[in-house]
DNA sequence: TGGTTAAGTCAACGAAGCTGTCGTAGTTAC
DNA sequence: GTAACTACGACAGCTTCGTTGACTTAACCA
């Protein structure tokens, strides 16, 4: 049986006996499967959204891991290279194969801290903006008709539930990126 | 300046200037930020709630591409290869090599297709079950955690918005997958 | 019978992670 | 002012997991 346009037509799937159960594990069995489609909406989700951008990041060589840099960079110019490894979580030579290509690309500035010289603070280069917001337009298509019809409501559902799914570090993070968005010009600093 | 706990301290953000707009943009603003941070949202939610399980594996020597495949069978109990395939999207290589290591070690059993005989059927043995439980249970954890605090209305908003990131053919088989654990019995073909 | 399909297999390659070590320059603490 | 620590860059070598292309076997189907 072919299968023209990726839709799955699976054979049974009632392998699995489900017997009789006392009260109350019909709930948990609920909760259960609750849980295992949360799986496959983060696999299917994750795996789509990266996809959109990567038409344009093949035609000029460039990888996914090029694009993560990209973004950060560019959501927190003047960041410093041990910053950055911090939030992709990678090592530095990762990192450092990435940004090299990105340096010479001349989509990333590299520029000395004035308060710790040892410092390369990292910013994106006209061309470098240009390129992340090319990659970000695909995905905000996605995004952008996801929200429409999901609604206000379900947006911010979506919002309190990722945050609940991600590291506490991370939260702080992003509360932080969005203290610093509604307060562009506070220097906490 | 030690970063003690991953929790970072970016220096200045506000090198760009935003200045006074017309009325309107700033709704449109508002737009693009929450797009940018949702953005940030998939990328730390899909790393943390993966890497869940990551210490699991390291000591059974896998990776996060046999628990994928692990997921997919213990939910697809009999899925032929080339829908696994599809659902993966990845090539028959790729999964191959994860597969040949599953079958090897007794997580995952093939079975001759009894309506079309040229299909190999996958299913988890009871110690494939019973692995795929383990690293669920990692992944559970954060689930039930971020669903308590977030409350059930969030937690249809972000299934709302999950669905509607990712692409047509997976909503579809997200579909099939729900219809599919609410009337266990059926037999559609 | 002959064309298509499902799956497995070989070879070769590429992207992107990892470890460990080292050097240099700059900061900080004693 | 020296000694210890830190930020960054770079080298070598390795692993996982994705890719392409070509080919075989077995089974289906018209």
């Amino acid at each position: 049986m072919p299968d023209p346009k990726g839709a799955l037509a699976l054979e049974s799937r009632a392998n699995e006996a489900k017997p009789h159960a006392p009260a109350g594990a019909g709930l948990l069995f609920l909760r259960e499967e609750e849980m295992r489609g949360a799986q496959d909406l983060l696999f299917f989700a994750y795996r789509d959204f990266t996809n959109a951008a990567d038409v344009i990041l093949e035609e000029l060589g460039l990888g996914r891991a090029h694009h993560r840099a990209l973004h950060f960079i560019g959501r927190n110019p003047g960041i410093a290279v041990g910053d950055l490894l911090g939030l992709l979580r990678i090592t530095k030579q990762s990192l450092a194969r990435v940004l090299t290509t990105l340096v010479a690309q001349g989509y990333v500035a590299q520029a000395q801290g004035r308060a710790d010289r040892r410092q390369r603070l990292l910013t994106l280069t006209p061309s470098g903006q240009a390129l992340e917001r090319r990659l970000f337009e695909r995905q905000r298509e996605r995004l952008l008709a996801a929200y429409r019809d999901a609604g206000a409501g379900a947006v911010e559902g979506f919002r309190r539930v990722m945050r609940g799914i991600m590291d506490e570090s991370a939260r702080a993070y992003m509360d932080r990126a969005e203290a610093a968005a509604r307060e562009p010009r506070a220097r906490p600093a």
